[in-house]
DNA sequence: AGGGTGATGGGACCAAGTGCCATCACATTG
DNA sequence: CAATGTGATGGCACTTGGTCCCATCACCCT
């Protein structure tokens, strides 16, 4: 037993998402959220910077990325270097455990602008993180910068049909998938030809 | 002669960059911004919905991106069509005149992550309305995702290199030379094959 | 001259976020 | 067993962003 209550933070998580499923963010406030896990304010803000992090955890996402990329054999091309690092994210972070959570947690983000809000900068901060492990294995700037770009992408994509099914494929294999469907249509956008004679 | 002293928003504007210069955005009150412009808290409320709105005010990005890919012509490819919205958005908004303001710009939102979330913010809103634009030229959903992203990325790093001189080549042509240039670099990530033999 | 209109000023008010200090539960030490 | 230390929590005061409502002012129109 631990002395106070244990696990502070997931039940703030919890206790958040619930309300907000509820009221809406807006109409919730951070006294209530901390009262519903039987905290307090100061506690709340021990535990999050701010009101929105409370679904936006788990900071481990660009680190596991990065290190996934690293990871990944010296012959790899940027795309398949990227694929592994989907691979190293999908058993660490994307477990089937948190599946039904995810959905619930996208339908609230999805529903507030100041939500994402701050999930966009995530998202840059994940896309920033794959460009400069690219750029670490040699990868040319702008190769870099749209593999990671592609790959962020596929990250949000394949995060989506994830989270919205309760069965399935895990979601390192929805996410490769995702990959190379990007990696297909992104042929198709020539520049200076047309797509057929 | 208007009936108060005239351009509230601009001098709003202004004043508003002055100090998140000279203080830094989190040392800056809305109070000392609406002061500085002769104003009150009050009307700098009516004017922006909030304190990071002062900077990124022009809202009409999305929309003249959205206008420039529709009025492309109906064989362009969906890059083309997504550098034929480059010169329209590089005429109306980004003109000579703003080349310095840009510079400023970007180095306070570089420093401020709040400033740097409403940022990311934005490039998911000219992401979504060019992905939009696309579709309704019948682009493949997928193919529409692709190009638009890539279409922002070009946006933001033309931007970059655009706001950094005060001289060369206007907006549009750096813009189109970023997006040829991301169209290079994204043939060289291959899945599956190796770049080179 | 008198009323309409739109932008502004001002103040009350709520919630987010910060800082400081007291408190409590448990572990350690003598 | 008693004293002390430590880390998580509670509570309170305070600043600031943001909302609401109403009074006021400058100008236009009739």
């Amino acid at each position: 037993m631990a002395r106070w209550q244990p696990n502070a933070s997931e039940r703030l998580v919890a206790a958040a998402l619930e309300l907000f499923e509820e009221r809406g963010y807006e109409h919730t406030t951070v006294i209530e959220i901390a009262e519903r896990a039987g905290l307090t304010k100061s506690t709340f803000f021990r535990h999050f910077p701010d009101k929105r992090e409370v679904l936006f955890g788990g900071d481990t996402m660009a680190g596991l990325l990065a290190k996934g990329i690293a990871a990944a054999p010296a012959t790899a091309t940027p795309f398949e270097a990227v694929a592994h690092a989907m691979d190293a994210v999908s058993r660490e972070a994307f477990t089937p455990a948190r599946r039904e959570f995810g959905a619930r947690r996208r339908a609230v983000i999805a529903a507030h602008p100041e939500l994402r809000e701050r999930e966009a900068l995530k998202g840059l901060g994940l896309t920033a993180s794959m460009t400069e492990a690219l750029k670490r294995r040699g990868v040319p700037d702008l190769a870099a910068c749209v593999a990671a770009e592609l790959g962020a992408l596929a990250l949000k994509i394949a995060y989506e049909c994830w989270s919205d099914t309760t069965d399935g494929d895990d979601f390192g294999e929805v996410a490769r998938r995702t990959l190379g469907d990007l990696q297909a249509a992104s042929q198709t956008l020539g520049l200076s030809g047309r797509s057929a004679p």
